[in-house]
DNA sequence: TTCACTGCAAATGATTTGCAAAGCA
DNA sequence: TGCTTTGCAAATCATTTGCAGTGAA
């Protein structure tokens, strides 16, 4: 979308992330990153890189879905058995799941989660998913 | 555990649900549904019945488990890409999910959620679950 | 008898893996 | 050059399906 600003950006991500930058990692990120926030699975984003022109295999896509999310660039969530999706919005947030479609989304706004019990003992919270199911 | 008050309860269960009362479905009901509140997957169930002496194949303990979930008895409850828990309690309540293990406990006690939004437009909400990842 | 249910084995679909070839530092 | 990363095809894992045989009403 922006002429003149190729993946600079995105390279650096990746750097920071101690991922190499090759061309299936940065042109995978480009299809991620600089599309606004995307809930996308292993699938999806394989198939619209091959339409984008990339020559990337399935497990590559694979591979870096999962080194992308190890290095907190991703955020995976499953609502769905046997899907997973990957969101682009590594921010706290929440979401809507179409239990017809398999369609998820974000909820705008803040949810607020009232009498939270402590984790068990010797446990810590490392997430809170709230999953606002909805059919039609 | 009650000798003399064999299956009349769970018959009448599956009967109520429309289920025809089959051998294999009340030796799964009967383990289901006899030792409390429980997180299972459809491989835990086929081996416990096996283990009790059952003879049925996974493929029915996947029928049951679905049958039973769309009959209402059960809820089917996914944290965890490529398995599913099928949950005995089917009361309005929360998961603590233990990310290592992979084991499912309920969060005792209510969780109150606040400033939920509306549903996408033409939508309802059929359930919300809220899942609290823990670690060691 | 009839139609639902079960078992088996094969099919499916998503994801992972092994390993040789290719690519980045 | 040396260590990563990639691609391919085969392997895996949970789950589903097709279909012939079995069982409940």
């Amino acid at each position: 979308m922006f002429h003149g600003r190729p993946y600079s950006h995105i390279l650096e991500r990746l750097r920071g992330a101690g991922l190499r930058p090759t061309r299936q990692r940065l042109a995978l990120a480009k299809i991620l990153f600089e599309n606004g926030d995307r809930h996308i699975s292993a699938e999806q984003l394989h198939t619209e890189a091959l339409h984008a022109g990339i020559r990337v295999s399935l497990a590559t896509v694979y591979n870096a879905l999962h080194q992308f999310t190890t290095a907190g660039l991703l955020r995976e969530i499953v609502v769905d058995s046997g899907r997973s999706y990957f969101d682009t919005n590594i921010s706290v947030h929440h979401h809507f799941f179409h239990e017809r479609s398999g369609y998820l989304e974000d909820i705008p706004g803040e949810i607020m989660i009232g009498n939270l019990p402590e984790a068990p003992a010797g446990t810590a919270i490392t997430r809170v998913d709230v999953i606002v199911r909805v059919a039609a």
